[in-house]
RNA sequence: GCCCGGGUGGUGUAGUGGCCCAUCAUACAACCCUGUCACGGUUGUGACGCGGGUUCAAAUCCCGCCUCGGGCGCCA
């Protein structure tokens, strides 16, 4: 086994072992093919009856569907064969055999619906097009690691275990902890603040975040992929630019190393690297875009949050990524620092795709007597919080940063219908196993 | 959290009170077929989420439960 070749690079001439699963067996009569898959492709198996082993023939026609295989013998040349060559076996063994009945069927021939795919998820991978989803998500983390790399950051890990939330209460997960409550993080972003004021300066976090809100949509996962950045010394507006510089990384690395399953989920033509130089639209612009649409029936007013139609239209009006800023100081979270000429207006802002917000950021508080306010104002007792607040009495940098989600990077990019489709292994408010 | 809509063989479906011993596809089993590439053909196997009710008669109507999906809110 250690010397088998990959069905891909099975070469007329040679004699090789491949092995892989039994895709399909069709049998013509006097003539069989037993197809075999493996992470590299397909290859057909000949077998022809009358000129055989017998023991042969019947190990290769008896086998299941799906069963693992090691299949030894000439590669052969052959245009009538789907990929141009087969195999003219010499010795089969089943090392896995399948049972007949599959929960669902990975050729293709007949759907599954999504939550027959999630209970049997590692026989739905072996479809090419769900498989190339994973292909994609691997290649986005690997070209934005870069892109982060390439933005002089350090990447952290931080903890998953907290004693007290992001923005307070009740969408954490408890656990308990040596007989304390505990948390599962919400976001890393109290951590990844204090970072930049270490001297790490500018940090990036690809990590797992958990939130326990009761939502059930396709869009929202209980356990999610947050890619987080941020840097002492820049404003909203440099983070802004890392922002897009991170998002158009991510698609410039699929559209140049993930070819084949872009052609596995029929997109190498329609996939497109977004134009730079995101529009900026600030909340009030945003709001007053979306009223002019005339989509939604009561008109928004300023301090509204964008309601996820008005989001829609807005998207559909713009057509491409956009970001809003200068919302409302009361609609975002404490950390958010103020406009400094306005303390209405925060200088948090938004990465909005056409169908999705995709991330949230801005300018942080990093004047201990504010951010003290800023807890006070929503309700927080600082005294919770004094891991954190204490370090901006030591030097903290004025500092800027965002999340991005993970999972809606891939799917917007993907036009996945449902945000489910990106994780291997999705928690949402019905499902934790497996 | 609020509001909708579903659950029929292994999988995906048709079927709104008897006419349909539940349709079709695929899978599985058997047989036929020497070049398939969604191979083809014949025959067969296999299901109405659970519990209760209405009715001469229930997959179909009603109630409860379980379970899944969607919309909104909130967010990434």
């Amino acid at each position: 086994m250690e010397s088998r070749t990959r069905t891909a690079d099975a070469t007329p001439g040679e004699t090789v072992t491949v092995a892989g699963w039994v895709h399909e067996i069709r049998d013509l009569g006097g003539i069989a093919f037993v197809i075999v898959r493996d992470n590299s492709g397909k290859i057909q198996v000949k077998f022809e009856k009358d000129e055989m082993d017998e023991d042969l023939v019947e190990t290769g026609l008896n086998v299941q569907r799906e069963s693992v295989v090691t299949v030894t013998g000439a590669v052969e040349e052959e245009e009538r064969a789907p990929t141009g060559v087969e195999i003219v076996p010499e010795e089969m063994e089943v090392l896995s055999a399948a049972d007949p009945e599959l929960p669902l069927d990975p050729s293709g021939k007949v759907d599954a619906e999504l939550p027959t795919r999630l209970d049997n998820r590692t026989l739905d991978l072996r479809k090419d097009e769900v498989k190339a989803i994973f292909e994609i998500r691997a290649e986005m983390l690997r070209s934005v690691r870069e892109a982060f790399r390439n933005l002089d950051c350090t990447e952290i890990n931080t903890p998953k275990i907290v004693a007290t939330g992001t923005e307070g209460g009740t969408e954490l997960f408890p656990i308990t902890y040596f007989g304390e409550e505990a948390f599962m993080n919400q976001s890393p972003q109290l951590f990844k603040q204090l970072m930049v004021g270490s001297g790490l300066e500018r940090v990036f976090e690809i990590g797992p975040i958990f939130r326990a809100e009761e939502h059930n949509t396709p869009r929202h996962l209980n356990e999610a992929t947050s890619i987080d950045f941020e840097s002492a010394f820049i404003d909203e507006s440099g983070a802004m630019d890392a922002c897009e510089e991170i998002v158009v990384s991510a698609y410039e690395g699929v559209a140049e190393n993930a070819q084949d399953a872009l052609e596995a989920l029929g997109m190498e033509d329609e996939f497109t690297v977004p134009e730079r130089d995101f529009p900026r639209l600030t909340y009030q612009e945003a709001i007053e875009r979306i009223n002019a649409t005339g989509e939604l029936d009561e008109q928004l007013v300023w301090g509204d949050d964008l309601p996820t139609e008005g989001e829609r239209a807005l998207g559909d009006d713009v057509g491409q990524h956009y970001f809003i800023t200068e919302w409302p100081s009361e609609i975002k979270p404490f950390y958010i620092k103020d406009n400094d000429d306005d303390e209405e207006l925060s200088t948090g802002f938004d990465l909005m795709h056409p169908r999705l917000e995709l991330v949230s950021g801005g300018q942080r508080e990093h004047r201990h007597d504010h951010l003290i306010e800023g807890f006070e104002q929503q309700g927080l007792d600082p005294e919770a919080f004094e891991y954190y607040t204490k370090m901006f009495r030591y030097g903290m940098p004025p500092h800027a940063g965002w999340g991005l989600g993970g999972e809606r990077l891939v799917m917007t990019m993907l036009g996945l219908d449902n945000i489910r489709e990106a994780v291997l292994f999705p928690r949402d408010r019905q499902r934790l196993s497996p």
